[in-house]
DNA sequence: AGGAGCGGTCAACGCCCGTAGAATCAACCC
DNA sequence: GGGTTGATTCTACGGGCGTTGACCGCTCCT
C-alpha cells in the first residue's frame, strides 16, 4: 500500500504553490489595494502559511511587484482616424476582459509608493506613445486628455460603481466615445 | 501688569481649535488619504494632542465625515450647448481652485468604506442630474461618460502627475474638451 | 472668592501588521 | 538508507495605529 511516486515533484510543487500565491495576491491587491491586503489574507487564500509567502518573495513589496508586472502596451499608429479606432478597440478590450494587474496597480497607487511610481511611469509611457501618433502642436495635451478619459472610465466602472458602464454593450460606449477620440486625435481643419 | 481679559473667550478658543483641526484634517486627508493619515499627524499639524481630536470628534471616521462634507453640486440645464458650456466651466473652475473636500474623498475612497460610499453617492447624484439635462435615449450612458471624463482629468492631474494638465492654461484644455462634451450632450442629428 | 466645568495633555491599552527564526517533515541525492 | 536540502508551519517580536481615561489648569458663573 505504499505510494512510490509523489503526485508532484518538489520543483513542480514549488512552482504550483508560488503560482497560487501570485494569483491570490493579484486578485486581492486588485480587490482591496496594497495596504488593506495583508500577507496573512493572501496566504489564507492560497492555503499556505504567511511565513511561506515571506520566504518565497522576501517582502510584501516584492510580492506586489511580482504580482503586478504586466505585458508591454500595444503600440498605436497610422492616420488620426486609425489611431482613434485603435484606442477605441483597447477600451472595448478592457471593458470585456479586465486586466487584473492594471487594476491592482490602479487601486494601490494611492496607498503604496511603489504602485504610485509604476502607475505614473506606465501612464507617462502610454501618453508619450500616444503623443507621437498625434499630428498636432498640442499633441501632449491631447494625449493626456485621452489617457485621462481611459482612466476615468476604468475608475468609474470599478471604483465608483457606474453600473451603466458595466451593463451597456461595449459597442454602444465605443460609439459614444468615437467623436471624442476623433476630435482629440485630429487637429481642427 | 495683570491681563484682565483673555484674548479669546473659551467658546472662541474652542471654535478656533476645532476649525484648525478640521482644516488640517481636510488637507492631510486630501494629501495622503484616509488610511495613511493618522490622528496623531492631524493633531500635530493642528498643534494639539491626539486625545483632543478624539474628544471633539469621537472617532477618526466622524472626523473624516465632518472634514469632507462639501456644498451641493451646482445644477446644470438648458440647451445641450449650454449644458456643455456649464460643464466646461466647472472643469475650468476645478482646474484653478482645487476642491479639497472632493480630493480628500477621491483619495480616500479606495481605502475607506465611508469615503467610498460618499464618492459613489456623490457621483451618482451628479450623473443623475446630468442625465436629466441631456435629451437622448441613452442619456444615462452619456452622463456616465461625461462624469468619467471629469474624474479622469482629476485623477490624472493629482494622482498620476500629468504635469501637462497642470501647466496648460485652462482655456486650452477646455477648448480641446469642447467637442467631446458637445458630442456627448447632444444626440447625433 | 470659590467651586464647577471645560479645554487640553499624557500615558497606556489592545489590536493588527510585516517580518524573522526555530522547528517539522517529506523528497532528493549518493 | 542515511544525510541533506528544501517546502512548509509555528511562535514570537517590535512597531504603529485608534482609542481610552485619568489628570491638570484656566475660565466662567454665582
Amino acid at each position: 500500500m505504499s505510494e512510490p511516486r509523489p503526485r508532484l515533484s518538489r520543483a513542480e510543487q514549488r512552482r504550483a504553490t508560488e503560482a497560487r500565491i501570485l494569483a491570490a495576491a493579484g486578485r486581492l491587491f486588485a480587490e482591496s489595494g496594497y495596504d488593506q491586503t495583508t500577507i496573512r489574507a493572501i496566504a489564507g487564500a492560497a492555503e499556505v502559511d504567511g511565513g511561506l509567502v515571506m520566504h518565497y518573495f522576501g517582502s510584501k513589496e516584492e510580492l506586489f511587484h511580482r504580482a503586478t508586472q504586466a505585458g508591454p502596451v500595444r503600440p498605436v499608429g497610422g492616420t488620426p482616424e486609425e489611431v482613434a479606432e485603435q484606442i477605441l478597440a483597447q477600451i472595448a478590450d478592457s471593458l470585456v476582459n479586465e486586466p487584473i494587474a492594471s487594476l491592482a496597480v490602479l487601486r494601490s497607487m494611492l496607498t503604496h509608493a511603489g504602485a504610485s511610481e509604476a502607475a505614473i511611469e506606465g501612464a507617462a509611457r502610454y501618453r508619450a506613445q500616444l503623443s507621437d501618433a498625434i499630428p498636432a502642436d498640442d499633441a501632449d495635451v491631447r494625449a493626456a486628455l485621452i489617457s485621462a478619459t481611459l482612466i476615468g472610465v476604468a475608475v468609474s466602472r470599478h471604483f465608483l460603481k457606474f453600473d451603466v458602464l458595466r451593463d451597456t454593450p461595449p459597442e454602444q460606449i465605443i460609439d459614444l466615445l468615437r467623436p471624442c477620440l476623433r476630435s482629440l486625435t485630429r487637429a481642427d481643419d
